[in-house]
RNA sequence: GGAGGAAUGGCAGAGCGGUUGAAUGCACUGGUCUUGAAAACCAGCAUACUCGAAAGGGUAUCGGGGGUUCGAAUCCCUCUUCCUCCGCCA
């Protein structure tokens, strides 16, 4: 959610970027900012009502307790038509402010000025492309069928189970499994990230927080007899550890990192790019999640970024990272990298991270605030990046290592499986 | 799931339906003192919105929401959370 000063004291510019995304930004901003002068206008008028209620209630306060009950039973009288009056503005006010809050909601994060112009992905800008694309010999699989070649998982278990998109994994697949989680999470700790372990349910002010709500409700899987939802990605719980909280400056920056299961219903999915473990409605993650002060965020999106791709260069994958334009970024952010790792046999780019700085788009709603020397309160910037999601990664590395040996298991990653092929 | 009890500022903890944004202690910040520190003493110390150039005003907030009342931290309803006991159970 976009701050209100912050929107009055940019206005042109605020309009310029948000344009990036291919809203009608002037007039969303213009209905904004009208509804807020209505809001401060009744609001005014509501605290006139109620500051006139007040001394008037002090007043008959003084009366009774020196004993002129006449008096103060005559300025009761006084006070019936006062009371209707302050009723009626204040529910005026509760309505202008839900109009604006609601209002608000609907706006996305201004992009950031480094955001390419463009509505689709194909506008994204590559900003670079790292390491060799294995050529493979004749006869290569992709990961589905070498799945069933290794046993490694099996999806249609998972149907049985549960349904589409829920793979199972075993054997030596479970154990790749748990070594990526752990080689993530280490790497992670060895950079200064604090590992946590969160709930992978939320509740709706979780939701609201990060911006999952409202516009991806149809993505989260929800439980009515409690009212809460599945995770979508522990970007939402870790950051919400923090929502409410008034830092000190020195705090900053705050750094975890953190393994959850991700749920997505990935409602309208389908086709060819779903198959085997490209798209799931449960799969695993390592998030990274920091809070930064408003004039570091940007060195540490970049920071985030480099941090990455250590992680693929350590997998020995070739990865290649785009820089989001404006008609591709999600709602809540300013700016976002996305990591892609080459799969060698489906001889795509897969996404496997997904790095954004959302600035005060988070914090704002999360009232996540710090207070400077001088004990003014600012919005601290929130960031986010997958370090990474498992299931396109198991993906690409067992296309591009795939050997008439079995799978060839990176260097970096042996420690953590205890075997040096997957066969 | 059943029966009771509780929720007050960073923490602990008072609080009578009336000048209580809220005693007191601790913590914290600044100052005096000190070579320095501690101690002592003095002062300050919630958040949001809003008016104002500022100084400074106004409004709201004592778990959340609603109600009674001229007036609610205090009374009533409701939800949530926590504690104790019972039941169930990985």
């Amino acid at each position: 959610m976009l701050a209100i000063p912050h929107i009055k004291e940019n206005t042109t510019e605020v309009i310029e970027r948000l344009t990036k995304r291919g809203i009608p930004a002037a007039d969303l901003i213009n209905q904004v900012m009208s509804a807020d002068e209505k809001r401060r206008s009744i609001q005014q008028e509501s605290d006139n009502a109620a500051a006139e209620m007040n001394s008037i209630s002090k007043e008959i306060g003084k009366l009774f307790s020196s004993g002129q009950t006449e008096a103060a039973n005559e300025a009761k009288a006084k006070t019936a038509v006062l009371k209707e009056k302050a009723k009626q503005l204040n529910e005026q006010l509760q309505t202008a402010e839900k109009e604006m809050r609601e209002l608000l909601l609907t706006i996305p994060n201004v992009p950031h000025s480094s955001v390419p112009k463009g509505v689709s992905e194909e506008d994204n800008k590559i900003e670079k492309e790292v390491g060799e694309k294995p050529v493979l010999p004749e006869g290569t699989l992709p990961h589905w069928e070498l799945a069933k070649k290794y046993n490694i998982f099996d999806l249609e278990l998972g149907v049985k189970v549960t349904g589409a998109g829920f793979p199972v994994f075993r054997g030596k697949g479970a154990k790749l499994q748990r070594a990526l989680i752990n080689f993530f999470l280490e790497e992670g700790i060895k950079a200064g990230y604090e590992e946590i372990t969160s709930p992978i349910m939320i509740n709706e002010a979780s939701g609201r927080g990060t911006g999952s709500l409202p516009d991806k409700e149809g993505q989260m899987y929800y439980v009515p007899a409690d009212d809460l939802y599945l995770i979508p990605t522990a970007e939402v719980p870790i950051t919400n550890l923090y929502r409410d909280v008034i830092l000190k400056e020195a705090d900053f920056p705050i750094k975890m990192c953190g393994y959850t299961p991700c749920f997505r219903r990935e409602a309208g999915s389908y086709g060819a790019h779903v198959r085997g473990l490209n798209r799931l409605h449960q799969f695993d993650k390592v998030e990274i999640v920091q809070i930064t002060h408003p004039e570091k965020s940007y060195e540490t999106h970049q920071e985030m970024v480099a941090y990455v791709e250590t992680l693929l260069q350590k997998l020995e994958l070739p990865y290649r990272i785009l820089n989001l334009c404006g008609g591709d970024l999600t709602f809540a952010s300013a700016l976002t990298f996305d990591l892609e790792v080459w799969s060698a046999a489906q001889k795509r780019w897969l996404e496997v991270s997904s790095v954004s700085n959302f600035e005060t788009f988070q914090s704002n709603r999360m009232k996540l605030r710090y207070s400077d020397a001088n004990k003014k309160k600012h919005l601290a910037h929130t960031l986010n990046g997958s370090a990474i999601a498992l299931p396109r990664i198991v993906a690409s590395l067992l296309e591009n290592n795939q050997t008439p040996a079995g799978i060839k298991i990176p260097e970096a990653l042996q420690g953590y499986t205890g075997f040096a092929v997957l066969d």
